[in-house]
RNA sequence: GCCGUUUUAGCUCAGUGGUAGAGCACUUCCUUGGUAAGGAAGAGGUCAUGGGUUCAAAUCCCAUAAAUGGCUCCA
């Protein structure tokens, strides 16, 4: 008689031998017909297996997401058996569940090809071969006996995978005519997939490495129900709406020519009076928080990149030298800020007591991105960075770290980011040897980023490995209206660049001591930022940041002598907007001024003019009627606060 | 960088072997108007660039560039 403990702590007695899905039962028939995994003691497995006895388990449906992930893997099974019908002799290689759906990489054979166009009819097999409630059936199997199943099968990626796999270890799953070699878990028959798309096909790697074939990789996504895959499609036309690339566009913030060189964005004027405001917004609070502005040139001569280590890490890859009528002289565009910032640092003896040292700088940097990775303002050639670098004591680290912290929160804060949490990366415990500094000093960093969140009560995520090979660092991630990630405040660790510029500081007991480096970024960097507040509130930016706060829209032009009268009032109080006093209608003018998500339009005409008032028109919210021009600013500037 | 797709007027796009089109934007004129597009006329294009095939190329082929969906990368 197996004892199970549920999620609520509760305990349950069960049958010998009884299942997740006799357990599913026991709870409650709905629950039953949802299951679609069981999670035990931490790991998902199928409906179908025996529960251990004193499991914690806890039934798992479409609602968790490892639920949805079982799911999502069960239906590249799915599409895989319709990709073999449809496609006799293509060869799989392999299908995993992805945040929105799943993917399966398949080699077509020579000649052989798939288009969008052909997806209709493999979402149409994929839900008649649902319709069937065939059984995912697992079985465990030999390994020869798999190899001798793959290799009558001439599936070379199966057999590459086997090889990595050990005898007793090995399970298939079928379903229907369709048998996998696959690790598992499934959901217990396709019966629950009711909806399917393809969303996407692209080529992708085996094995993610360049230097191997590339394989047709198709991505799907399904559902349990229509209506969830409509709002889906919806979700994704929203995102679409959103790109600020088309945004960026429509009202005039940024653009790109050709003749100017890819990746290289132009600012506009509406786009740079926004930038030029969240630079202004930053560097307020960084002043408030004892940063010490900096400015540095935007090339720096080779040895310098020699002295950091980039020269020989990207100097090949990157942007080549800019050369002077001196022979052999060299200078490079910069890549990053630190090696500059910490020649600044060098201008002088540091001691003890100096530090913390902050240097900030909004630096324009250069990096010459591969062609296929440019994306928009995302992913550009030329960028600036709001960089600072704290140069501090280690027994500082984590102060300083809890300081910058509240710095990106009061940034997120501010530009209405409220989901978000950090993920920390440390070193890989089982490969310490290829990371730079003293075992002591990152055991120091680990801790103090480690208790600095906690301290700061950040939800974190640890990702062991995933450190940079100079130092641990903890990234912002966020959730943006639309729930998509994103990587935005960033602070890292750096006991490299302090190694090899050699920067000091007199320690209290006169001894010479190696300063520690913290680099960090809220934005990350204004262009990136940028991108990412324009999908996060679909250009309708907070009204203390938006190029315009209002447009006055005179009725004729007969009331443009008193709309000028009004815009002067309004800048008086360090508002900021335009006049519109085209010859056209009221209606034309007012449909312009939505169009650009204008916060405010402001229609003024006769009888504005004679009682000194101004009709408002608030974006998003319609016509709010008329007010004193006094009570305008009041309500406007309440909204500053 | 790799694979696929795309590139036609300022913007969004139609045109698929027989010498280029629409809507919006722009210019001029009419209109002096009250909360999401007033009317008319006009101007604007080496069809991304360079080769090739053809009597004939925006259209077919090749190369290059840029954009784009992925992959790989991201100091």
């Amino acid at each position: 008689m197996p004892q199970i403990t549920l999620p609520d702590g509760s305990l349950r007695q069960l049958p010998d031998h009884a299942t997740g899905y006799d357990l599913a039962a026991s709870i409650s028939e709905g629950l039953a017909r949802n299951a679609l995994a069981v999670n035990v003691n931490g790991e998902v497995r199928d409906l179908t297996r025996a529960l251990p006895d004193g499991a914690s388990v806890s039934i798992l449906t479409w609602n968790d997401p490892l639920g949805k992930a079982t799911y999502w893997h069960s239906s590249a099974h799915l599409m895989a058996e319709a990709l073999e019908v449809m496609y006799p002799g293509v060869k799989l290689a392999i299908g995993p569940a992805i945040e929105n759906g799943f993917y399966y990489d398949v080699d077509l054979g020579e000649g052989r090809s798939i288009s969008s166009n052909d997806f209709p009819e493999i979402e149409k097999k994929m839900l008649e071969l649902a319709k069937a409630k065939s059984q995912y059936i697992r079985r465990e199997v030999p390994k020869a006996e798999a190899i001798a199943y793959f290799t009558e099968k001439q599936d070379p990626y199966k057999l590459e995978l086997l090889e990595n796999l050990e005898d007793g270890q090995i399970t298939f799953y079928t379903q229907g005519n369709f048998t996998d070699l696959c690790r598992g878990p499934h959901i217990p028959d396709t019966g629950t997939i009711k909806a399917a798309k393809l969303m996407n096909v692209a080529g992708a790697f085996w094995r993610g490495d360049e230097k191997n074939k590339q394989l047709t990789r198709l991505y799907g996504i399904t559902f349990p129900k229509a209506k969830e895959l409509a709002e889906y499609l919806e979700r994704l036309e929203e995102a679409k709406r959103r790109d600020h690339r088309k945004l960026g566009k429509e009202l005039k913030l940024f653009a790109f020519s050709e003749r100017v060189g890819a990746g290289l964005p132009l600012w506009l004027p509406k786009g740079t009076a926004l930038r030029e405001r969240l630079e202004q917004f930053l560097r307020k609070a960084q002043i408030k928080a004892g940063y010490l502005p900096v400015v540095t040139p935007h090339i720096g001569a080779k040895e310098l990149y020699v002295t950091s280590g980039h020269y020989e890490k990207y100097g090949a890859d990157s942007f080549q030298p800019i050369r002077t009528p001196n022979p052999g002289e060299e200078f490079f565009l910069k890549p990053m800020n630190c090696p500059h910032h910490c020649e600044i640092y060098k201008t002088e003896p540091r001691s003890y007591r100096d530090l913390p040292v902050r240097y900030a700088e909004f630096g324009t940097v250069y990096r010459y991105e591969q062609s296929g990775e440019l994306h928009g303002l995302t992913r550009v050639r030329g960028f600036t960075q709001d960089d600072a670098h704290i140069f501090c004591r280690p027994d500082q680290v984590k102060e300083e770290f809890k300081k910058v912290i509240d710095l990106v929160q009061y940034v997120l804060k501010a530009l209405d980011f409220q989901d978000y949490t950090a993920q920390i990366s440390l070193r890989d415990p089982d490969n310490k040897t290829k990371y730079i500094g003293s075992d002591e000093n990152w055991a120091l960093a680990e801790a103090a980023i480690q208790e600095a969140a906690a301290e700061k009560q950040l939800t974190t995520v640890t990702e062991y490995g995933e450190a940079a090979f100079y130092g641990p660092k903890l990234d912002f991630m966020v959730r943006d209206a639309i729930g998509r990630r994103w990587q935005l405040g960033t602070i890292q660790v750096d006991y490299n660049l302090p190694e090899r510029f050699e920067l000091e500081y007199t320690a209290a007991d006169n001894s010479k001591q190696r300063p520690v480096m913290i680099h960090r970024a809220p934005f990350g960097s204004l262009e990136r930022f940028v991108a990412v507040l324009i999908e996060h509130c679909g250009g309708n930016f907070p009204l203390w940041l938006t190029p315009e706060q209002f447009i006055v829209l005179p009725i004729s032009d007969k009331y443009v002598e008193y709309a000028h009268e009004v815009k002067a009032r309004l800048e008086a109080e360090d508002l900021r907007g335009t006049i519109d006093g085209r010859d056209e209608r009221i209606g034309r003018k007012i449909r312009d001024g939505e169009m650009a998500k204008t916060p405010y339009l402001l229609v003024v005409g006769e009888k504005e003019a004679q009682d000194g008032i101004v009709s408002v028109r608030k974006h998003g919210e319609g016509d709010l009627g008329s007010m004193p021009i006094a009570d305008f600013i009041k309500s406007v500037q309440s909204q500053l606060l």
